[in-house]
DNA sequence: GATAACATGCTAATATTTTAGCATGTGTAA
DNA sequence: TTACACATGCTAAAATATTAGCATGTTATC
């Protein structure tokens, strides 16, 4: 229940986080492609370690080179991130975030058919009250 | 288009302003109750006039202290945050981070059909394809 | 085997963040 | 008006984050 995730995180970390979770795993390189204002390859690397001391990532070999991926699974980390966002942006309200969600981007209908099917399951599926 | 948002803030000044937003506005004795572990007063007003300096807040006067408030709406910086999470945590879907939203909570089934007439209404509202 | 390309290991300097302390102003109640 | 409670203004120290550089190891290729 506690979000050690991104709260205590430093700007880069939390940079380098979010790259290596939206890729699912990524070396050095791929952490310095993807990273704003990008630094040197030295600094990418001290600070997958730092990381990697801290417990949110691990590394295996590919080759020469190491892959990391986060400690954590990826879907547990976001529901941590949006549990975080309902609460900080929307009163806490769930309908209030899905509001949010269909009306900001273009969505098809196509979208909006497969979301209403999602929440009929989740009708079925729920707990009886 | 660009999150100035979250990405640039140092740890304690996204803390702070979490607990702004999700207060709607806040004095420095509100900051320093919601945060966590909590420094000293002094060092909360530092990092507020930080933020207002880089243009994250103002303040007004209420009385003989000051209340701050976010100068980006909270809608909009919501927005930007949901953006930046269905981009990290869900593959950039819209349907996956709706998933994830009624599967985590525990939501009454007023809160589902809520959220069902919410996306009929997009559907009607929606651009026609 | 020599060499080039590319990876990590380790160490230290620099910049930023985070923190606190002291001075000062203001309203309120005795 | 005095004293107290509580606010901000300003300054600087301490801790942490960010960065880079040099050394070393491994693999592939000639």
């Amino acid at each position: 229940m506690k979000d050690s995730h991104t709260l205590k995180l430093s700007r880069r970390e939390r940079q380098i986080m979010d790259i290596i979770y939206q890729h699912s795993q990524a070396s050095v390189a791929d952490v310095l492609q993807n990273l704003p204002d990008a630094p040197s390859y030295s600094t990418v690397r001290a600070l997958l370690r730092i990381l990697e001391e801290k417990g949110h990532l691990t590394h295996q070999k590919d080759g020469t080179r190491y892959i990391y991926r986060p400690t954590q699974p990826r879907h547990q980390a976001g529901q941590s991130a949006l549990k975080q966002i309902v609460q900080t942006f929307f009163d806490k309200s769930i309908e209030k975030t899905v509001a949010a969600l269909v009306s900001d981007a273009e969505v098809s209908d196509e979208e909006l058919d497969r979301l209403s099917q999602l929440i009929e399951q989740a009708k079925k599926g729920g707990s009886p009250s």
